[in-house]
DNA sequence: TTGGCGATAGAACAAAGGTTTTATGCCAAT
DNA sequence: ATTGGCATAAAACCTTTGTTCTATCGCCAA
C-alpha cells in the first residue's frame, strides 16, 4: 500500500480541486483548470504535484488523453462519481445522538461512508448518515442495520420523518412528526402501531430523514 | 419538450456509444472516439450527428472544451453516471407478478427506472426493480411506495430474502426464506411477526432482494 | 428534370490541453 | 559552504481534439 499522510498544503487543495470539479462538471479538470483555480504559477508545477499524487495513489493519469485524470478511492478502484455521506454515528433506544455539526465534520475523523443517489445532495444539500442498532425503529419500519440519510435540520413539518430525541426518556427515534398545539404527535410509519404523544417541550427534532439504505446478502 | 421519436440507425449508436463510454471510463469521449467506434468515415459527420442529437435534447455540448459532450436525461437535466435499474412492475398481494425476462427488456417499453449504487451491479450483475402497492408486505419492513432491487433468480439459499410466489394463494411476498426438507419456511424480516410454512412445490422463488430504497419527502 | 433536404465525405484549420526543458529558491544534512 | 532533494517558475513544444469549409450522394416532391 502507498503512503497516505502529510501532504503538502497547495498539493490537498488540488486533489480536492480534481473532486470539487469532477463532481460539480461531471469531466474531470484540465492542467489548467487546475492551475487557474488554485494559484498556481505554471502548468509544470500543476503536472509535478499530479506526478506525486498519482505516484502516492490518488489518482491515475491517461497518458497524451484530454482531461486524463482519474480519481481514485483508499483501495485504489476509480471513483464513481455517485456522491458519499458520512455515517456519523449509530442511532438506538437510550443512546445519546451523535452531534452533527454542520460543518467541520468533514475534516477531522475518518467516518465510514455510503453512496447516496447524486439527486439527495441536489435537493437537500449537506446530508449525514446514522446507521440504527437495534430494532428498536422497527415500528417504522427500520430494521438493525439500516442506515438513515439525513438533512440536519431542528424544525419539521408535519408529517415529516425526523429523528427526533425525547428527552426525558433520553431516547431517539424515527418517526413522523405531527405539530398538534402543545404536544406532538410521534406517528410510527407501520400504520398497524399506535403513535406516541410528547409535550413539545420535550421533544426536539434533530434532522429530516431523507431515506433508508438496506442492503440484503 | 422535444421530439423523441425515429432516429436514424447511426445516430443511435452513436447515443448507445456515447453513454457505453462514459460509464466505462468516467469521462466523454472525444469526436474521434466515436468516429472510431462507430465506423464513421469523417470527423464533422460525428459532429453533424452530435448537433443533431444536441438539438433533440439528447445532450448538451460544451464549446470548445475537450470531451464536452454531457449526457441529458429525459426532463433534459445532466446525466449521472450511477446507473439505473428499470422498474419493470409493481408487486403487492393477490397480483401477478409481472415477468422480468433477464435479457430482452430493456429495448421494448419504456420503463420508470431508480438509481442505485455503482457497485450493485459490479456485485449482482443485471438487475430489475419493483415497486411496492400497498401495506402487505408491512411484516418485511417494506412499505407502500418503497421499491425493491432484485436480482432475478430461482435458486435461493438459506435466509436470503426472496420474491416468492405461492401458487395456490396467487400471492406474491417479500420474505426470508428457509429449506426444511419438504417445506419451505418463510420468514418476515420484522422479528416480532411469525413464519408462514408453505409445501415446497408450492413455493416459487423468482428472485433474491438485494436492497430496498425508500424516499421520504 | 430540378430543387431542396438529410446525411455523408475528405481535408484542413485552430484552439485546447498534455508534456518537456531549463532554471531558480529553499532547506536540511554533510 | 556545499550538496542534493523538494517545490516552484517561465516558456516553448506538440499532440489531441473541436470546428469549419466545401463537395457529394440518395431521395422525394413539385
Amino acid at each position: 500500500m502507498v503512503s497516505r499522510k502529510k501532504m503538502p498544503d497547495r498539493r490537498r487543495r488540488i486533489l480536492e480541486f480534481i473532486q470539487e470539479f469532477y463532481f460539480e462538471n461531471g469531466i474531470p479538470p484540465t492542467v489548467r483548470d487546475i492551475q487557474l483555480a488554485c494559484e498556481i504559477s505554471s502548468t509544470s508545477v500543476v503536472d509535478y504535484n499530479l506526478k506525486q499524487l498519482e505516484s502516492a495513489g490518488y489518482l491515475n493519469r491517461r497518458k497524451e488523453v484530454a482531461r486524463g485524470i482519474e480519481l481514485l478511492d483508499r483501495d485504489g478502484e476509480p471513483v464513481s462519481s455517485a456522491p458519499r455521506v458520512q455515517i456519523v454515528g449509530s442511532i438506538a433506544a437510550g443512546e445519546p445522538l451523535p452531534v452533527f455539526s454542520t460543518e467541520d465534520a468533514a475534516a477531522s475523523v475518518e467516518f465510514d461512508t455510503v453512496e447516496i443517489s447524486p439527486d439527495l445532495p441536489r435537493r437537500h444539500g449537506k446530508l449525514f448518515a446514522l446507521s440504527v442498532k437495534g430494532t428498536s425503529m422497527i415500528d417504522a419500519l427500520i430494521d438493525d442495520g439500516d442506515v438513515v440519510v439525513i438533512k440536519p435540520t431542528s424544525e419539521a413539518g408535519n408529517g415529516e420523518m425526523v429523528v427526533a430525541w425525547i428527552k426525558d426518556e433520553e431516547e431517539a427515534t424515527l418517526k413522523k412528526i405531527y405539530h398538534e398545539g402543545e404536544r406532538v404527535r410521534l406517528q410510527p410509519a407501520n400504520s398497524t402501531m399506535s403513535p406516541i404523544y410528547c409535550d413539545a417541550e420535550n421533544v426536539e427534532v434533530r434532522g429530516k430523514v431523507v431515506t433508508v439504505l438496506r442492503k440484503y446478502g
